[in-house]
DNA sequence: TTACAAATGAGAAGCATTAGCAATAAGGAA
DNA sequence: TTCCTTATTGCTAATGCTTCTCATTTGTAA
């Protein structure tokens, strides 16, 4: 009846476990953001939601992305200033390199980061929770349309 | 006559250098970034700015910033999401590290940042312009606050 | 099934930033 | 110095993302 794709009931288990309530919306958003290659702003989640479930709001949204990245289910990233991007907290840590002309974004590990983390942590006596890394640059294409 | 703190005169001279047109509030909005610690936002700028000139308009510090941006004086940061940072464009290269309790910022140096740069240019095939390393954590007074 | 708190939808509100436009002032030419 | 041209300003309204409000609905544990 309602679609079964199956992947959503998964979604509302992995929300029971949590603890808060399995919503519909909440499993949609979840799967919404499991699906999409990472980095969705919230506008973009909203449109991909509709297409289940055509009545959810955007405030909805924003709550949702609100409440799971207190549950740390989620990343909340800052490429550009006007928009948070959103991603599935990652199983291996890693950073991001984006490119000025088109706004394609790579990840790419960063064993280094790690070393920097003591570091700064030791000199500074400061006990640090997040390294964040973010390069911006040309990607090949856009380097050779720009000269 | 006009307040003359000598220094105004300086960032005068500086303006006339860029090749835009010296005014006193431009003058007086490069003072204001020179002499506050850095890290101050649009709407601080603009509270200090008002002392040396009551009628200076918001616009015209958002306005000033992007232009001083472009010409390279300063460099924009974004610690939180909701709003911009600027400094002058400092003479060496250093990174940030916020406290998540009082807010307070810590500039480090961060020599690994150039071969992480290196690094992830050639496995990419990218140009990269910039690398930005942001850290959060808690200071020593906090950290014990927190307990 | 019932009861109650948690969550939702719709819209208004908030807030940093930008745009539009008439008035002003900077800087080069005369 | 004075004049002209045009960049810059101040004011206000607009924009765009995000959060808030509150009446209504829904999930969950008895
Ligand atoms: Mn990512
Ligand atoms: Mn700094
Ligand atoms: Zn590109
Ligand atoms: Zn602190």
């Amino acid at each position: 009846m309602e679609n079964g794709t199956g992947s959503l009931e998964d979604d509302r288990k992995a929300l029971s476990v949590t603890g808060i309530r399995a919503t519909n919306q909440r499993a949609i958003v979840l799967e919404v953001i499991s699906r999409g290659q990472g980095h969705l702003d919230a506008d973009e989640i909203y449109r991909r939601a509709r297409m289940n479930q055509p009545h959810i709001s955007l405030s909805t949204v924003y709550r949702t992305l609100q409440a799971f990245k207190k549950l740390g289910l989620i990343d909340e990233l800052h490429f550009d200033e006007a928009h948070h991007y959103y991603e599935i907290k990652p199983a291996f840590e890693h950073q991001h390199l984006i490119c000025l002309g088109c706004g394609k974004i790579v990840e790419f590990e960063c064993p280094l980061s790690q070393k920097m983390k003591k570091d700064v942590a030791r000199e500074n006596d400061f006990e640090v929770t997040s390294v964040e890394v973010r390069m911006t640059g040309y990607c090949p294409q856009c380097r050779q349309d720009r000269t």
